[in-house]
DNA sequence: ATGTCTTTGTGAACGCGTGCACAAAGATAG
DNA sequence: CTATCTTTGTGCACGCGTTCACAAAGACAT
C-alpha cells in the first residue's frame, strides 16, 4: 500500500489563496450570465451580490489576479470573463474520464453542463464486462482492463471516481499510475495519493449530516431541556449498518 | 422578492466550531468501520490516519464534545459512535424530499447510502405532469402542485434541489414556505433564503474548475514562459450603464 | 504503593481568511 | 482645468482554524 499524502499541503498556488481560487468559478458564472445579457460593465457591489459574497472580498480576490477594474466605473465584463477563464485554465480543453458507470456515473456522463466549460468526457470506464461497448450518453463504455491505455491515449489528467467505496482506492491507484494528477472522488472513501496529485471529494452523506446537525440545533433551541436516551456505557447500541456499507476502506491491517 | 440571507452567519453552534462539525461525519464513518470489525478501542493517532486528518486536530475536535477518551488507552469505539451520532442528530429519522427527478435526482433516489444513516427519502417531486405517479426507486413521483402538502404531511425539514438552475430559486422559495429549513442544492445557482434556513451546495462544475486551476499550474511549472493569446482589450466603450436596474442574472424574476 | 509508559486534553503560537474603512484613481461635469 | 463624485485597491485589525508541544491522567507491571 502506498504511503501517499492524504492532504494536499495547502499549495498556495502562485500567491493566489486557495479560498480565492474556490470563488473564481462563482464569479465566472455570474459574469457569464451578465455577458449573455450584453451588460458591458459591472461594479464590485453588483457582482458580489450576484455571486453571493461580500464586495470587499470580491475586490480583494480580483486584486490577486491584477488590477482589471476601472475606478469610478467597475469591471469590464468580457475582459474579466477572459481573465478568470485563463486563470482557471478554462481556455484549454480538459479530457475527463469517469470510472464506475452506475447510477451516479451515468448521470454525470449525461450531464450537459459538464462539457460547457472546457471539460470533455473523453472516456467512460467500468469493471462490469457486460457494460463494455454499451453506449452511455453517446459514448461506448470501456473495460477497466484497458484503463491504462485509455488514459494515456486520450491524455486524461482529470479522473472522476464513481465506483463503490471498496473499489475507489484501487481505481485511484490505477488512475494515478496511468498519469492522472487530479481526481474528483464521489465515493465515501479517504483516498491516499502520492505527492503532486490533487484530490477533491464530493460527499453527499457528509453534507446531509452537517445539515442534520444544524437542523437538530434549531429544533432543540425551543424544547431546550430534552431528555437524552441512556448513553450505552460500553455496549452495542444496535449499530445500524447501511446496505452500501459506507466503508472507509482505508487501512486494511 | 424577498431580501434573504445568502450567507449563513457562521452560527458557531453551541461552541462546536463549524470546521469540527464538518469533520464529525468523517470520524463517524471510520469509527463505524472499526465497529463492524469489532475493534474495541482506537487511539487518536490510528483514527486520525483512517480519517485522513491530523491527530492533534482530531483530539481537539473531540474535546469540544467532551472528554470521551481514556489516557493511555484511547477512545472506546462504540461509545464514540454513539456520541457523535447523537451530536449530529443521527439518532433520529430525517425525512428528505428530492425535487427535480431527472438524471441526478433519480440517481440520488436510487442511492442506497442515502438511507443508511437516518436519512429517509420521504418524497420525490417533479414539475413534469408525465412523471406524476411513475415509480422511481420504489417511490411514486408526485407533482409540484402538491409540494406544500407533501412537505407538511411528511414533516420534511430537509430538501434536496436537483432541478435545472432556472427553477432552483422558485423551488427553494416554495420549500421554505412549506417549512423546510435545510436545503442541499445541486443546481448551479446562488440561492437566497431567509434567516434561519441553512443552504449547502454541491457544485460539480466548481470542483472541476478548481482541479483544472491546479492542473494548469502543475503543467505550467515546467514550460514556464508561455505566450498568451491576445487578450480582448475593452470591447464596448459602454455608453449606458444600469446602476440598479440590471439584475445580475442569477435569480430568475 | 510506586514507577514507568502510553495517550489524552489543552495552552499557546501562528497563519490564513474576512471585513472594515479609507485614500487613491479615474470618470464626468462645469 | 478644476471640482465633484463614484468605485477600486488595500492597509489593518480581528477571529477562526491548525499545529506544536507538553503536563496531567490513567493503565499496567512490579
Ligand atoms: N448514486 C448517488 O446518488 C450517490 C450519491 C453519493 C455518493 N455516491 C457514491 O458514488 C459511488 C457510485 O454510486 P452509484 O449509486 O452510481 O453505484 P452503482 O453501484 O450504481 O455504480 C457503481 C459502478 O461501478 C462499477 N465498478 C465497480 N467496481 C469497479 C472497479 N473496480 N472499476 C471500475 N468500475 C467499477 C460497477 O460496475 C457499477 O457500474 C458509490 O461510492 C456511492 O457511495 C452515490
Ligand atoms: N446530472 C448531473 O450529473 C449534474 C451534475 C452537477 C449538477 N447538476 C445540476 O443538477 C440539476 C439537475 O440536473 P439533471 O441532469 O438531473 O437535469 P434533468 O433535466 O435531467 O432533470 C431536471 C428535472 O427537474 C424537473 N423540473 C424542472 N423544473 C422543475 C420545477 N420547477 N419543479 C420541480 N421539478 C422541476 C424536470 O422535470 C426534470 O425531471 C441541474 O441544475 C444541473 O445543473 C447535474
Amino acid at each position: 500500500m502506498a504511503t501517499g499524502r492524504t492532504h494536499r499541503p495547502a499549495t498556495r498556488s502562485r500567491g493566489i489563496p486557495e479560498a480565492t481560487v474556490a470563488r473564481l468559478p462563482l464569479y465566472l458564472r455570474a459574469l457569464t450570465a451578465l455577458s449573455e445579457r450584453s451588460v458591458p460593465t459591472v461594479s464590485s457591489e453588483e457582482l458580489a451580490t450576484a455571486a453571493g459574497v461580500n464586495s470587499a472580498k470580491l475586490r480583494k480576490d480580483f486584486s490577486y489576479l491584477g488590477s482589471y477594474g476601472t475606478r469610478g466605473v467597475g469591471y469590464d465584463v468580457e475582459y474579466l470573463v477572459y481573465q478568470i477563464s485563463r486563470e482557471l485554465g478554462l481556455t484549454q480543453d480538459w479530457p475527463v474520464a469517469i470510472v464506475g458507470i452506475g447510477n451516479l456515473g451515468a448521470a454525470l456522463a449525461n450531464y450537459g453542463g459538464f462539457a460547457s466549460r472546457g471539460f470533455r468526457v473523453a472516456a467512460l470506464i467500468d469493471a462490469d464486462p457486460a457494460m463494455a461497448g454499451t453506449p452511455v450518453a453517446g459514448i461506448a463504455v470501456q473495460h477497466t482492463d484497458d484503463l491504462d491505455r485509455i488514459i494515456s491515449d486520450n491524455g486524461v489528467s482529470i479522473g472522476v471516481i464513481t465506483t463503490p467505496p471498496g473499489a475507489a482506492q484501487q481505481v485511484c491507484d490505477r488512475l494515478v499510475a496511468a498519469g492522472v494528477t487530479s481526481i474528483l472522488n464521489f465515493a465515501p472513501t479517504v483516498l491516499s495519493v502520492p505527492e503532486g496529485v490533487d484530490v477533491r471529494k464530493v460527499d453527499l452523506s457528509i453534507e446531509l449530516q452537517i445539515l442534520a446537525f444544524h437542523e437538530q440545533r434549531k429544533a432543540g433551541e425551543d424544547s431546550a431541556a430534552e431528555d437524552e436516551g441512556a448513553p450505552p456505557m460500553r455496549a452495542t447500541p444496535a449499530s445500524r449498518k447501511g446496505p452500501d456499507g459506507d466503508m472507509p476502506a482505508v487501512m486494511p491491517a
